[in-house]
DNA sequence: TGTAGGGTCTGTAGCAACTACAGGCTCAAG
DNA sequence: CTTGAGCCTGTAGTTGCTACAGACCCTACA
């Protein structure tokens, strides 16, 4: 039963080959909980499955699009058992974009400090620098 | 002798509020060499001078300025004893920068993925839902 | 049949950059 | 003299992985 099941299904080789994850990161997914624990063979090899692949691949573009462990487990309907509805996707997902606009904000803010004030060093062999300066005075 | 320096220095927790840094951050700080280690009373309570505030104070504009506790060290020439050049510190400068830019960029992108497809959400209590087949499909 | 090499298994430690305790001193005010 | 705030230390937790060490297992080749 289980040689069957062990030849028709993929190891986490495998898997990690075809989704391009990290072998250790699907190790850690499924510590904690967003891959579920797969079948065994009598070795203690797990088996995985296409549906597997699919839900790994999930996971992986949420986390592109930089959602949170804990967003991909409320997207994927693990925090209450039911898949979410439509709503409270989208609710989930304008958070996290205002989180990622407001990041967006942020380095711009950065970006504009440091591009100025690099722009102003001499870029010679001096101490004086109005990127120190910035930094030490108000 | 150490009394006397314990009057005219202040506690870290002084420290801490003049600057709005965490309490333990402080501590942390020193630990990794960012700030050098304070003198001490009998009783063993740190004693910070104004030298050590504005030394804090640069880090914590640093840091608001995006610069890694590596950069800050080089910053400060803790890397090799010496005061850094101009040169040396626009560069990094410019090296964090575009880090800052490719993070904006990435960023960007992020956004305008979430955007589209959340306005295409009905919002409404049904499982279908654009952003879910956006994470399933390729 | 033996063995060499890969692959997989487990648990654990490390990264950045903090933050938050617990349990014990110390210090100043009343 | 007590009370409460503040400080001390070491250590553990955070997020999202990544990288071992040391032990198994499995396949291919001689």
């Amino acid at each position: 039963m289980i040689d069957h099941e062990r030849e028709s299904g993929f190891t986490r080789g495998d898997l990690a080959r075809t989704t391009g994850c990290n072998i250790e990161t699907i190790r850690y997914y499924e510590k904690t909980g967003l891959l579920p624990d797969p079948p065994r063979t009598d070795a203690g090899y797990r088996i995985y499955s296409a549906a597997h692949a699919t839900r790994l691949r999930f996971i992986l573009r949420a986390r592109e699009l930089g959602f949170s462990m804990e967003d991909i487990r409320g997207l994927m309907g693990l925090e209450d058992g039911a898949a979410p509805t439509c709503a409270e996707v989208k609710e989930r997902t304008e958070r996290h974009l205002a989180d990622v606009r407001a990041k967006i904000a942020d380095l711009r803010r950065i970006e504009k400090v440091l591009s100025v004030t690099a722009a102003r060093c001499s870029g010679e062999d001096v101490p004086d620098c109005p990127v120190l300066e910035t930094l030490e005075g108000s």
